[in-house]
DNA sequence: CTGAAAGCGCTTACAG
DNA sequence: CTGAAAGCGCTTACAG
């Protein structure tokens, strides 16, 4: 008998009918003992896979979920993964992982083929270019289709639906306040990643916290190519003693290129940057930084999808904060609450 | 008219029969030119998109390949996801992201997961209890099956089907060879990823190396924690002037707790790592590091499966070797082929 | 150019 | 306890 096994053939080997065989192999009350058993073993005995594009034709649940992530070189992003992959299996979802390469177009397409696919819903973290052209028509078709939707992170207010994020602007405000009291008088917003909500919540914050104490704001955007030499030529003449950075690459290349002139860190200028990963933690100094909860954020956006799959399908849309704060480590040692490196 | 859009749905509002409105949206040359344009304006007024399990139950093809990576923490496996992702809508597949969490028992889950859903193809780099237990007999099934199966960087010979690999063992040795020359007389093999074929593999080709000059080896593998004071306790102790690292977290944080120790690298102290990541690129010293070819791994890896579900499904397998270099950088830069960091 | 019909592999309400 | 039949939404060989 070549070719794939299936219920038929299965039935056929048995003398039995194709239902019968269906219920023994679902483990159906309806089915005595012994046929279940020779049902079973011939089935294990066959390797037999039941084809699920046909058991999900019938039933029109794909029992799938979504993520769309922007990038993936962040390592924020697969913390999200974790968090995500984690929580959809205790679930009992398949979680279906995309990359929209910064695309609105790759975004739309993704989001396309998930609905093609009949994923039961779908968590987000937008595109730049989504939020450059705060553009939310391809979300919306989900609403249409009454396809839950999470926005993790990098959100927008534009559509309603339940959002996770941390309190970026407030964040950022207590970084600069910490700044401030360690005596820092010149504080440089540097970031890495314009054109995202993160970015703008960030940067007012920092603003707000820098009017509220009357201090000079400086701002200062590097896009995708950071420009080393400029970077230090900016930071010496502004005379910056200290620097909340947007990402935590765009923080550690700041502080190697630093130190290369002879800044002596975190004694002549402290830095602090969003987001704890790998790089941050094992420099030297390590990056003291505001912890964004990845893995919380993906764990939290599938909790919510499954909540609204399974119970709260018409309730009003969340707006989930997720509490976090400044990890202190050695780019900000002098500061009395400095703990030990982790 | 409520619920999903259906071509049964179409039909009747426009009158016609199931197979044309089918055909129309395929674009079929048997239906007029009027026809299609009724269908089509009709279809997308109604945002209709086609029930893939549907489509799928019928062709049993689904165009889809799935790739399963060990872990998604370490860089160098998110570089072969962007290489396989790219690759794979170059070729019109779909591409199923798993991770395996170095777990057997999860690589099972997925691939029987895999096979339920009819992938044409899977690509895997192998989970470390896997390599640890020797086990193969879920990757047979696939080949039972006739599933076309490709295994990268982390390989095993016990199985008949196309590898992708680097040169671990050449390359290993080719950096030991360039340490000795360097005048390094102590050279340790660290080892942070035990238990993988890519492992022994630079431990092979670090002995073969060593032992070629008649010198001593040294080799020591730390487990799952490093132990700062350990190791750098271990280095004074043997005096040892250069470490070849298996992977880039083992051979920065090594380089991090020997600075602290008062160490100068690379005059004392020189170190290469397996893998090019963030973290040894931005490192102060950047690190000296050999290219594990991340991307193009992935994009091979993918189009191998392709090529073997659209053309050679009966070759003999194929080992592939992608060629990799050594990127040297600061961590060894007192060497006469340094160049200028990048 | 259009349509009726069979069939992909499953599940399940219903009959016996 | 078992089985015949309908149906999930599509595609396509065949008839007209």
């Amino acid at each position: 008998m070549d070719g794939e096994m299936n219920l038929k053939k299965l039935a056929e080997l048995l003398n039995i009918s194709i239902s019968t065989v269906s219920k023994a192999l679902r483990n159906s009350p309806e089915i005595s003992r012994e046929t279940k058993k020779r049902v079973v073993e011939l089935a294990e005995l066959h390797n037999y896979i039941p084809n699920s594009f046909a058991q999900k034709l019938k039933s029109n649940k794909s029992q799938t979920l979504g993520i769309i992530i922007p990038e993936i070189s962040h390592q924020f992003f697969t913390h999200v993964l974790e968090g995500a992959v984690t929580e959809a299996r205790l679930n009992g979802y398949n979680l279906t992982i995309c990359i929209s390469n910064e695309s609105l177009e790759s975004e739309r397409n993704i989001i396309n083929n998930l609905i093609r696919n009949h994923v039961d819903g779908i968590a987000i973290s937008l595109s730049e270019e989504t939020h450059q052209k705060n553009e939310t028509t391809h979300l919306k078709t989900l609403l249409d289709r009454n396809i839950p939707l999470v926005l993790f992170d990098r959100i927008t207010s534009g559509i309603a639906c339940d959002t996770i994020s941390i309190n970026d602007s407030l964040n950022a405000e207590l970084a600069i306040y910490e700044l401030l009291n360690n005596d820092r008088r010149k504080i440089l917003y540097l970031s890495g990643i314009p054109n995202t909500s993160v970015n703008e919540n960030r940067k007012d914050g920092y603003i707000k916290a820098i009017r509220s104490r009357h201090r000079p704001c400086i701002l200062e955007v590097n896009y995708d190519n950071f420009d080393e030499a400029e970077i230090v030529k900016f930071i010496k003449s502004e005379r910056v003693d200290a620097i909340l950075a947007s990402d935590e690459l765009t923080a550690i290349q700041t502080i190697r290129a630093c130190k290369i002139q002879g800044y002596k860190i975190p004694d002549e200028l402290a830095v602090i940057g969003f987001s704890v990963g790998n790089l941050g933690k094992h420099y030297l100094p390590s990056l003291s930084a505001i912890d964004q909860k990845g893995a919380e954020q993906g764990k939290c956006a599938i909790k919510l999808l499954v909540d609204r799959i399974e119970k709260n399908f018409e309730a009003e849309p969340l707006n989930i904060q997720i509490d976090t704060k400044i990890i202190h480590r050695e780019s900000t040692l002098s500061f009395s609450s400095a703990k030990k490196i982790n």
